[in-house]
DNA sequence: CTGTTAGCGCCTTCAT
DNA sequence: ATGAAGGCGCTAACAG
C-alpha cells in the first residue's frame, strides 16, 4: 500500500525510532527534526499501520458497542452521544447488533475477548437471562460498561434513567387524569428496563387502593403484539389507561384503538417511553417519557473512557442515573 | 490477557505453526490433531490475536461505514442490513457519523487510509461539494462502495434507489390528487438525492404545463426550515401539494400546518420520503416513499464485499437501483 | 538528541 | 503431517 516508517525514515536518513518518536512528538527529539519529519510524513501521506501498533502496544483504540437494534431512536441517539465522545478520545467504534439474540451477544462477546477492543458498551438483549458471558469477560480484565438495559452487578458500571421515578411519575400522570384501571405494555419479564418500570408503577399505585392494574408481557412481533392488546382491550372491565414501557408498544396500542374505534383520551389514555420527536405529530399526539438518550451514551462512553485509562470511579460514578421528563400531551390529557 | 497460539502450542506439545493450520482447517493437518486443538483452543477460550493476524496478512476483516447521522430510519435500516452482511462474512463494521460536516467526513477518510479497514461504504454528507477526498481514497486502491446519497463517479459503484421515477410518481400522485401548485421541500441542492428526486418532479410537470412548481432549500435546521416554510404557506398564491425529499422536512412542513391550522389533505396535499412506520399514526397519516433502506445496504455491503474479494463487477452492479414504493395515507388523499 | 536491537503474535515459506 | 525460521511495521528499552 503506502509508504511506511521505514520508508520514510530511509528518505529522511533517520532511524525508525527516530521518526517515530518525531511523529509522536516525543520530549527527546528536537524541534528541527520534528519540522523535517512531519513535512516529509504529510506530502506523503504516511500513517501508522494501526496493527502494528496495536500489536506492539496492545491498545486498540477501538471500542465495541453492542445493542439490541439500531432502528430505535433511543438506541441511535446513545449511538451518537457514544461515537461523539470517541471521536474526541481519537477513538474508533465497531457496532455490533444483537436483533435480540441471546447466541449472537455470547458469540460477539467471545470474538472481542482478543484485545480487538479496550473497551466495550452494552445494552442487553431482551432474550438474555443468563449473564455468564458478560461476568467471564469482565473477569478477563477488560472495561465494560452497560447502559439502559443493565446486568444488575456490582461489577459492572452501567448508566440508565431514573426508570422507577418515571415510571412512578407516568403513572401518577394517568391517575390525575382519572384513570382507575392500568394496563402495564411490557418488553420482557427479565429486563432491567421493565421490572423497574413496572415498580414504578406499583410504587404509584400504593396510594391508590382502588386502582387495579394489569401486566401485558408483549414481545418484538408487532402482530402478536397487537393480538395481545385487541384482547384486552376487547374485554368487559377493559383498561382506561395503557403505559407502554417501550414506543413500539404504544404504536401497537394506537393501531388496535383506530382498528376498534377507541377514542385517545377519551375512554383510554395513552403514555409511553419514547425518543422519537414525531409522535408530536400523532394523532393525538402521544405523551412520552422522554430519556436524555444521548447523554446516557456519553456518559456511558465517558465511564469507559475513565475505565479504560485506569482512572478509580467514584461511587456516583458506578451507577449513574440521568433524569427522564414527561411530555405530556392531548393522548393523556384529562376530559 | 488470555492465551496466544505459542501457549496452547506448548500445551499441546506441538509447533504453532501445526496449531495454527490446525485452527484454520488446513488439509494438511490430520484430522487427529485438529480435533486435539480445537478441543483445547475452545476449552482455554483461545482467540487468536486479531492485530498480528492483521499485520500478517495484511487484512483487517474489518468495513467502515460513514453516514451523515443514524437518527434517521433510512440509515438505521440501512446499517442493519450492512451489519448482517458483514456478520454472515465475518467481518466487525467500523461506524462513523459526520453530522453532515464536511472536514469531518475527510479527516475520517484520511484516517482510513492506512488499512484499518478492507473496504468502506459511505453515503455522503450534504455540506460535501468537493469529492477529491474519495478519488484519492479509490486511488490509494482501498475498496469503496457509496450508497444512497452517492458521488456520481464512474470508479465509484454505487446503490442508490431509483429516485427519479420514484418523485416522478409521487408527484403524478399529487397531480392525479388535483394539485395545481407544488412546492419541493428540498435538502442540499448539491446532493445527488435532491437533484435526482427534483429531476423526477419536473419529469411529472412536463406533461402539465398549467402546474407551477416551488422548490424550497432546506437545511438540517428545524426552526429555520419552518420559517421557510411559514412563509410559503402564507404567501397569497401558496401551494396546494408539498413533496418533501426527506421525512424530516415533512415534519416540518405538519408543524406549520397545526399552527397556521391549515387543513390537510383538504387545501394542502402532502407526501414525502420516509422510511418511518409510525408515519401512519400521523394526523393526518403520512403519504410516504418508501426506499427498501435495508435492502440498499445488504447489497451495498455485498458490492463490497465482491471487491474485498477481487471478483469483477458485472455492469448492472456497478450502479445499483432498487425501486421504492408509495404508500398512499390520508395526507395526500384526493377530496 | 539519535541510533541499534529486540520482540509484540501470527502466518507462510521452506525444510524434513 | 509436522517443525523451524523469518518477518509483517511499529515502538520501547537500552546505548551512546
Amino acid at each position: 500500500m503506502s509508504v511506511n516508517l521505514k520508508q520514510l525514515a530511509k528518505a529522511l536518513n533517520l532511524a525508525p525510532s527516530t521518526v517515530s518518536r518525531a511523529l509522536r512528538d516525543s520530549h527527546e527529539i528536537s524541534a528541527d527534526t520534528k519540522e523535517r519529519v512531519k513535512k516529509l510524513a504529510a506530502e506523503l501521506g504516511f500513517e501508522p499501520n494501526p496493527f502494528a501498533s496495536s500489536l506492539r502496544q496492545s491498545k486498540s483504540k477501538t471500542i465495541a458497542v453492542i445493542v439490541p437494534e439500531i432502528e430505535n431512536n433511543f438506541f441511535s441517539q446513545a449511538m451518537n452521544g457514544i461515537e461523539l465522545v470517541a471521536q474526541q478520545k481519537g477513538y474508533h467504534v465497531l457496532i455490533y447488533i444483537t436483533h435480540e439474540n441471546f447466541d449472537r451477544e455470547k458469540s460477539i462477546l467471545q470474538l472481542l475477548r482478543n484485545g480487538r477492543v479496550d473497551g466495550l458498551l452494552i445494552s442487553i438483549s431482551n432474550n438474555t437471562k443468563n449473564f455468564d458471558h458478560l461476568d467471564e469477560y469482565v473477569h478477563a480484565g477488560v472495561p465494560l460498561v452497560s447502559f439502559d438495559r443493565v446486568y444488575e452487578s456490582a461489577a459492572i458500571p452501567s448508566v440508565t434513567t431514573d426508570d422507577v421515578t418515571a415510571a412512578r411519575k407516568a403513572t401518577e400522570h394517568l391517575l390525575a387524569g382519572g384513570c382507575r384501571h392500568i394496563a402495564f405494555l411490557s418488553l420482557a419479564e427479565g429486563l432491567s428496563i421493565s421490572s423497574r418500570r413496572k415498580q414504578g408503577l406499583q410504587d404509584a399505585l400504593k396510594k391508590h387502593r382502588q386502582v387495579t392494574a394489569t401486566t401485558i408481557e408483549c414481545s418484538n412481533d408487532d402482530e402478536s403484539n397487537r393480538i395481545l392488546i385487541r384482547k384486552l382491550l376487547q374485554q368487559k372491565q377493559r383498561p382506561d389507561g395503557i403505559f407502554a414501557a417501550v414506543e413500539k408498544l404504544a404504536v401497537n396500542a394506537y393501531e388496535v384503538c383506530q382498528e376498534l374505534k377507541i377514542s385517545v383520551p377519551g375512554k383510554l389514555k395513552i403514555i409511553s417511553f419514547s425518543n422519537s420527536a414525531s409522535t408530536a405529530l400523532f394523532d393525538p399526539p402521544l405523551s412520552t417519557i422522554v430519556q436524555p438518550a444521548r447523554e446516557i451514551g456519553e456518559e456511558a462512553a465517558k465511564i469507559l473512557f475513565k475505565l479504560i485509562d485506569k482512572k478509580v470511579l467514584i461511587p456516583s460514578e458506578k451507577k449513574q442515573i440521568l433524569p427522564s421528563f414527561i411530555n405530556a400531551r392531548k393522548s393523556s390529557a384529562p376530559k
